[in-house]
DNA sequence: CACTGCATGTAAGACGTTACATGATTAG
DNA sequence: CTAATCATGTAACGTCTTACATGCAGTG
């Protein structure tokens, strides 16, 4: 039982899933690959975290949808009593802007840029995901979901990435303000 | 050569440094053991990325320090023009956030408070050296070092990180009033 | 006298990614 | 007709962490 088995614990309290649905789940919280969900799915249904049944579908192939047991409800709550370890962010980004002073403005620029568009595409589909379960939940702009729904950790997940997208989008703006614009080689002037 | 290797020159397009320094520097950007770092570095010699000198020391060990060759500062180049990766985070507490509501609240309040209190402590870390950069480089409070400033790299990358922590910490907050306040058993009740 | 910091290294194991493998359906 | 999506699985490889190993200097 390691960090990804909680996760897959956490998607699975709130409803029944399959490991390929799990694995898509799981990219924002915790990004794994198949290859890595399907064995642990295995080993997490051997120790009776969590059970599985298979579906046949018609036009699609069959799945296996798990569902989390009393036993994966019990380690799901312990876990959670204990303090959260330390967030790890590994951003390329971040070593490359140490030493941007190596290359041309003309080279350094595109990089922000990049990030700039990353996270104003995040913004856009983040705040679809937020107004969804404002609507499926019947609340107004300014309302939140209760601590008690099922909604509610979905909620305020969406609301950080939210929020940290945007400090990313100003962290862009700012940084690509203080990369100076070089002598300007217009077509004319080659 | 993978991004950890860049991450290494990149520090070392500053300045040279021993690998214990290197290990402690890159930590912010790109957590890594010693025991990662040690053998990479002997292998980036052996490709001419680096070269070392042995410094002895009197009070404590030996050390090798590094210093990027030309070579590697030619790869680290070429590097810098490729577009940066996405980002990877991994946090525990988004894990926990999203099935929050299977616990009590006297369960879950400690756990944002935790983090408030961690970003709290970082922020408070991240002025002072932005501070200190401040001082050495004989700038104003609303003054940023020049883009070809050998600072300039340590200096976008403190002010992401205290806008990141001061986000963070607003959104702890924000979801600590979210939480509900349970029937306060006080110890006169019991 | 124990612990922390400085300084380097190796070995084993856990974790994560890429590639291999299969196969049906649907969209462009 | 090609690519993407759904769906599961294994094998090989690369990355990262933990543990083992050494040793001196300074602090509590």
């Amino acid at each position: 039982m390691n960090t990804l088995s909680y996760g897959l614990l956490s998607l699975l309290s709130h409803s029944p899933l399959s490991g390929y649905d799990l694995m898509l789940k799981i990219q924002p919280f915790w990004p794994a690959k198949h290859s890595q969900i399907y064995p642990l799915l295995s080993s997490m249904e051997k120790e009776e975290q969590v059970s599985f049944e298979l579906v046949a579908q018609s036009d699609k192939p069959d799945k296996k949808v798990y569902t989390i047991t009393s036993r994966g409800l019990a380690s799901l709550r312990e876990w959670l009593a204990e303090p959260a370890s330390d967030p790890v962010l590994r951003d390329e980004l971040m070593l490359k802007a140490y030493c941007v002073s190596a290359v041309d403005p003309e080279v350094a620029r595109p990089l922000f840029r990049h990030r700039l568009e990353f996270y104003e595409a995040k913004v856009v589909r983040v705040e679809e995901k937020i107004a969804s379960i404002r609507r499926d939940a019947g609340l107004s702009e300014s309302e939140s979901p209760d601590y008690r729904s099922a909604r509610f950790g979905a909620f305020i997940l969406l609301n950080k990435a939210l929020m940290a997208s945007r400090t990313n989008i100003e962290w862009c703006r700012w940084v690509l303000g203080l990369i100076p614009v070089d002598a300007v080689e217009t077509k004319e002037e080659r």
